[in-house]
DNA sequence: CTTACATTTGCCAAAATTTGACAAGTCAAA
DNA sequence: TTTGACTTGTCAAATTTTGGCAAATGTAAG
């Protein structure tokens, strides 16, 4: 699956020598759950990254940043013209 | 809602003398739904821009390329680090 | 004002997707 | 071979998106 959030949080996660079983009920969840995540199967809902931040220690924008573009990354692979559109993207939100 | 796509199949249609009457059958779709497609409040399936691109005689990647840039607007409206993740998933895409 | 026709809007149920929960599975260490 | 951490598969519940219809709006003509 490949996500950078997941690879990221697992990470914070083992160095800090936590079981799954110790933060998935913090985010009201089993440990199942929190394995996809971190894999990459399932998304965590934005509204939890903060939660997470706080237990993992980490920064909460890297966090989110991260959980953002996980989720435009899995939007436009295999569309064409991805790179055109994303920089047209970029251009519409600088003019907000 | 806002939809470049929208607005640019709207203009292609008009400048064309088109009804929604006439090009909504050839999405299989009714003239309510082709209208909020117009509009910006639903989205065109990706699969059937080269049909439209085709009754309106424009430019496929050109359609593509405003779709997928809606597509991803509209997920990263009001999130933070926006641009910041655009920028990430752009050196992504190229590594491929 | 009435008709005609293009478009829009609101609503609801059907379809599709995502999620939560659980059970069973793998794997490594002791 | 037992224990504990993690993974995987499945399935129903919850949520989101869609399709279709009916009624509303807007506009131009008669």
């Amino acid at each position: 699956m490949e996500s950078k959030f997941g690879e990221r949080i697992r990470t914070l996660r083992e160095s800090q020598n936590l079981y799954l079983r110790q933060v998935a009920p913090l985010l009201e969840m089993d440990t199942a759950q929190l394995s996809k995540i971190e894999k990459g199967f399932r998304q965590l809902k934005k509204e939890q990254i903060p939660i997470l931040a706080k237990v993992l220690k980490a920064d909460q924008k890297e966090l989110q940043t991260l959980w953002l573009a996980d989720q435009v990354l899995d939007l436009i692979k295999d569309q064409p013209n991805a790179d055109e559109a994303l920089k047209s993207v970029s251009k519409s939100i600088k003019k907000k």
